[in-house]
DNA sequence: TAATCAATTGAGAATTTGTCTCAATTGATC
DNA sequence: GATCAATTGAGACAAATTCTCAATTGATTA
């Protein structure tokens, strides 16, 4: 919000509601359920906006998509991190918290003087279930 | 190639022409890219397949598809990891080497039963570039 | 508070992506 | 070389995303 409005940005319904839906915790939403649960707050959310806010929050560094498991994309609120196992078979996700990527910054930051905000951390393989149902291809 | 076949895949023209496409090093290819590229390898090669084919190799964990700058999914090869600084502003990626992320798979699998076959960092900010172009965006 | 105006919006059309169907083909095994 | 389930591609279909443009509105100013 403090954010949108210093960057010269209108804080407008649909935009109000599009950020509420988003940095819900824990959401991975697609931009239809972010449709969807916009309209919910604000009805006459229309689709359109709802991809050029994703996209205007995308530039500002306040939400990042992701692309995981089966289909389209889903946003995340950006802040800090994120930190997923995510399986290659059923395409589940696990949020977990240490991360030890902070450490990396400072000197990412030095060397290629980039600005870093936030970032995401994902391993990829084969979750527990998967590990049973299908040992064939875990296997390998 | 090894993989697929082990897994009881059978190895056919457009399956070998995406494969060498996405595993080309450094390319991060879209969809349509991809069935460009492959048809210039194997000029049969339908676009149904070459979906077809990204989910299996997705599914194997020889790929992964990841969603970085504006526009849709593109797919990388997914063995060892990817290390990026993904410029929010103009969705430039830098690949950069040194990881730390190793060094928490045992733990990770021990906890979550989880096999881990690859990982994915990436850092989220605004290149040195943009911050000087659009200094407005990148300070707030 | 009222006037101003560039920014923003939403409906629907247009385009682009991705999926499905099915008859024909083919890789692998014997 | 014969066999057969797996795979393929054309094109229909469906879903996702972008575009267009007239109408509206948030923020700034008087
Ligand atoms: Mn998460
Ligand atoms: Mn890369
Ligand atoms: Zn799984
Ligand atoms: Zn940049």
């Amino acid at each position: 919000m403090l954010r949108l409005r210093n960057a010269g940005y209108k804080i407008t319904p649909p935009r109000r509601a599009v950020i509420e839906v988003v940095l819900r915790e824990g959401e991975h939403l697609d931009p239809n359920e972010i449709l969807q649960q916009a309209q919910a707050i604000y009805p006459h959310t229309g689709r359109a906006t709802v991809y050029r806010t994703l996209e205007l929050l995308t530039t500002l560094g306040i939400v990042r998509p992701i692309y995981v498991g089966e289909h389209g994309p889903t946003y995340i609120r950006a802040e800090g991190g994120h930190h997923h196992l995510v399986c290659s078979l059923c395409g589940a996700v696990t949020d977990f918290d240490q991360c030890v990527a902070d450490s990396m910054e400072r000197e990412l930051e030095a060397r290629f003087g980039f600005q870093i905000r936030s970032h995401l951390l994902e391993f990829y393989g084969y979750c527990a279930r998967c590990r049973q149902t299908q040992p064939e291809i875990a296997a390998n």
